[in-house]
DNA sequence: CATGAATGAGACTTCATTCAT
DNA sequence: CATGAATGAAGTCTCATTCAT
């Protein structure tokens, strides 16, 4: 990390950045053009990230992770195993409608060769407690014998595109957040 | 007559492209290098392209049309409904696995800036049968009560994911093949 | 010059270089689209001409060559000396103003890098006649002592001038014509 | 605070686009041979020009705000009538023999379809002064009844043609600064 | 001879990054 | 640290010319 004087304008960089990733394409999305839109020079922008290929690396890291404590850190571990499942679902769903952008530069800078692998993995790293209880759940013979990491990719396949259906479709994004539960849990879970 | 403008050349240079693609990414993907490795010089890309945009958009419709190609012109119409279900996500899933590159190219082609919304909806033209398909179980009472839309997603994102676990974790496709099915049509099946 | 088969075609390409280059600009024309515009091949272009530059300059001539050829093939050898003065300029003048393309393609050409020096003087050799004639009006004291070189540019400055604001004033050449060498007259002949 | 936009520098690529313009004519002049000759990096030209079009429109205005401030700036009222036309003649003819390399410039310039309407127009604002003075002398009875714009045009037309002789013929400017001017006023004074 | 696909040098311009101020 | 002018490598695309057909 370069010499951070003040973290308000990292994130403005990196807020600005997902907005005209959203806009542009990660490709075409200026360095020149976050700086302006953050309201720096653009040579500010190197003194809070070494070079542009680490702006995305961060810029994907504190999406994940942000993604991660709204799922997590507002589990109750009272909740049921399904009712935790749902909690998960809801809250991924929810957070892609309400965070349109951050959402669409995320599939942005998934496919971009920029991405580190490890930084990949790093972002994972969060999600460690789904996958734990996602292991519980199979184990407790709740959800069919799969994979756990086969069945994260059900989940995230159908969240992501439920997401992306709310928001094309322009429809309320409750009866789909429920109708996308539903086929997930039958899809997954043991009969 | 001059040389007569061959199909072939055209071909090459898509192939070409798919390739670079996937191992650097589109943005860092170069026209020099398409050339290059279809064979031809650096112009004549832009005889067969009039740019690097349209060529992009050409790629994505070129693949979006074989996988159309393989999932219905093969389709028996004699199968049950379920079957022929069953039919479309092999095609899907097998296509995928076995033409990686294309795959993935198409990961990258799908969020580009320079793919056109009018290419993108030309694309799912020959994909209607599919989706006249899906509205008929529906209507039979085969699949729950949802819009077509929104089970072709299901379908789309289960079969993507699906492609990629078999990629990453080096499994057998049949396995995943049958066992992705399962979960599908336990979703989308109406009980 | 190339290998000349019609001489139909040559002047097709001439003419349609002179259209192209009127609206485009020389630098902007392109010999694809001489080409077009004359109805011929590409490649057939450089049939008739080796290239490029070797086109320009036999436009250069031709135009050159027409314009003396409407000067002088039709100057009545028993018009007094004045008279023939006279003319020359109205030839000029209605020739501009005819031939609106070929004079502004002359301007295009006269700048351009790419005529040689040597088709520069050819192309003042059928205007020997005029030179001698002028000299002839000096020697007889019609017009005031003046090197013949110096007056024959004032000729013609006068003349393109006069061209232009006819074209550009839209105003009609007979009346500028007649001011016009007025002026030329007064500017150059001994009082 | 940065670096500071220097004038000097701009002046400096102007100047040496001048050069190379006069040298290989303008289509022939490259962006790369401008920023080498003004001793700078070739991405520098486009920090003060955005496109060659940009500059090439800009070395007009300037070269021709340059003739008119060398023209009217020097103007003394008290002058007669004549003395002023005079005066106005010999600066132009001056400074077209002194500035060779701008006056070649501007007959390039002057041709090119990169040159906008506008700009053409606006450098013409500069020598609203002489037109002015010109309809004076006019409507005083001391030059013919003719368009102001014609008696301008008859005015530059042999200045130029003037210059140019001078340049061609290497001889002394004084000459035929005095004799050009003798053509010009029998040419447009009443007599 | 006529054609137009093929060629590849080279043009203009962009843009991540550096560095003088 | 903040700024934005300066840099120059590198990219896309053009176009005069060649040559297989």
């Amino acid at each position: 990390m370069a010499r951070v004087r003040s973290e308000e304008k990292r994130l403005a960089i990196l807020a600005a950045a997902t907005g005209i990733i959203v806009e542009a394409g990660l490709p075409a999305t200026r360095t020149a053009a976050i700086a302006k839109a953050a309201g720096v020079a653009e040579g500010t922008l190197f003194v809070y990230f070494k070079t542009k290929d680490e702006l995305v690396n961060q810029l994907y890291l504190s999406i994940k992770q942000e993604l991660a404590a709204v799922m997590i850190t507002t589990a109750d571990n009272s909740l049921s195993m399904e009712a935790k499942f749902r909690h998960y679902w809801c809250k991924y769903v929810c957070w892609g409608v309400e965070n349109h952008s951050k959402k669409l530069a995320m599939d942005q800078l998934m496919v971009s060769a920029a991405l580190l692998p490890e930084v990949k993995e790093q972002a994972n790293v969060p999600f460690a407690e789904v996958a734990n209880y996602v292991a519980g759940c199979i184990e407790a013979g709740l959800l069919k014998s799969l994979p756990v990491d086969y069945v994260l990719g059900v989940f995230a396949a159908m969240a992501e595109m439920t997401i992306n259906y709310v928001l094309q479709q322009k429809v309320a994004v409750e009866e789909y957040q429920q109708t996308g539960f539903d086929l997930l849990w039958d899809a997954v879970a043991k009969r």
